[in-house]
Parts: C-alpha cells; sequence; structure tokens
DNA sequence: TAAGCTATGTATAAGGA
DNA sequence: TTCCTTATACATAGCTT
C-alpha cells in the first residue's frame, strides 16, 4: 500500500524498517481488535520490534489466558471428561514449566 | 472494507459472521507474515473462531517457541526469573481447573 | 457450499510540517 | 522527533456461481 509497492523482503534501512514496523504493528494490532468485536472471538497477538520490544495484544484478558486455553485446547481434542481434562492440564503444565525452567518439573493438582 | 462499512459490533448472522471471520482471519496472517518478512522480526497469532476452533501463526518455529520466548522476555524486565512465569502459569492453571472441575482447585508446583 | 468477482473502504509508503 | 497529508496499493462486504 502507499505511493510504492514494497517488496516483500526484509527493508534494509533501518530507519525506514522501524517507522513500517510502527505503522504495521499498529495495524495488526487494529485488525485483531476487530475481529474479535466482529466474529466475538478471542485473539491474541505477539510481536516483536527489530530491537527485540515486545508488544502483546489479547483481546480478552491477559495474553497468558490465552496461552493456557491454547494449551487446553491442544489437550481437549476428544472430548474429555473432567478428569482426563485435569490430567492433561498437569502434564502439559509440567511439561512448559520444564522447559521454562531447564529441568524436570512436577505438579500435583487438587480438586 | 467492501461494499458497505461494517459497524464495529458483532455480527448478528452466524452465516455472515463465520464468512467474515474466515476472510479476516486470513487477512490478519497475511499482515503477520509481511510484518516478520518486511521488519525481520518474530509474529505469533493465536484466534478462535465462532465455534471455538484454534488457529495460530508463527512466523518462526512453533507458537510455544513464541511463548517460551514471551516468558522469557517477561522475566527479565521483571528481574524476577521463571518464578513470576511459573506462579501465573499456575494460577492461571488453578482458575481454568477450579472452573472445569465446578470447584476449588489447588495447584502445587515444584520445579 | 466453497470459490470467485468487484465496488468500495482501509492501510500505508513517502513526503512534509 | 511525532504528527499530518495524500497517492496508491490492499483488504474485504456483499454478491454471484
Amino acid at each position: 500500500m502507499g505511493r510504492n509497492k514494497l517488496p516483500l523482503k526484509k527493508i534494509d534501512n533501518p530507519c525506514r524498517r522501524k517507522i513500517t514496523y510502527s505503522k504495521r504493528r499498529d495495524g495488526i494490532i487494529k485488525k485483531a481488535t476487530e475481529l474479535s468485536v466482529l466474529c466475538d472471538t478471542d485473539v491474541g497477538v505477539l510481536m516483536y520490534s527489530p530491537h527485540g520490544r515486545l508488544t502483546t495484544f489479547s483481546s480478552n484478558g491477559s495474553i497468558e489466558d490465552i496461552f493456557l486455553r491454547y494449551f487446553d485446547q491442544s489437550n481437549e481434542q476428544g472430548g474429555t471428561v473432567e478428569k482426563e481434562g485435569v490430567r492433561s492440564l498437569s502434564l502439559s503444565l509440567s511439561l512448559s514449566l520444564s522447559v521454562l525452567s531447564y529441568g524436570p518439573a512436577s505438579v500435583c493438582v487438587y480438586v
């Protein structure tokens, strides 16, 4: 868009790259907001600037909630009963914790 | 965009809502791809369809990698390593378990 | 019912203040 | 810088198949 067509490759000029990042980052957040409102859905976005600065967007609650819902869904493919859901959630939490902490992790759940 | 301007509110007609979701979901993924290429950055997107079907996009590696990078970064900024990420994941897990099981839940984490 | 069309609204690349 | 301006390219709403 704009006066000229940008070729789809990394923008060499760091200044232009930064400007383009800001504009398009805002554009994506706007689109994500619209999608979540129009369709009444959850949307989450994570973006890193060229200098590594993080921007997150989450239409509903925190971005962590969206992560969790992601873990939920990955584990609930089969329409599980509560116990199964609990177990697989625990397993997936263990897994992500062990990666997070670069070591083993265990989780006890009381419901 | 399109023939008429859509008001920014939930689309009532389920059929239209679904169509709009599909088109805009693809649009966001295209924008995210362009952003990541043009600016040489990592971008991750999670979206749920009106029927709860999940779509993820990740410019680089799996969406889990982006999650991890998120936790890493949050923890670098706050000073506390791992513990915060672990705590917020545990809290989220407790919450979701208590909803799943229609009662209180508690979680112990060992890392 | 998914896929294509097109008129129209939106995003944005350059440039300017 | 940070915010306008505006020409242009892009996304998409409603329609058609």
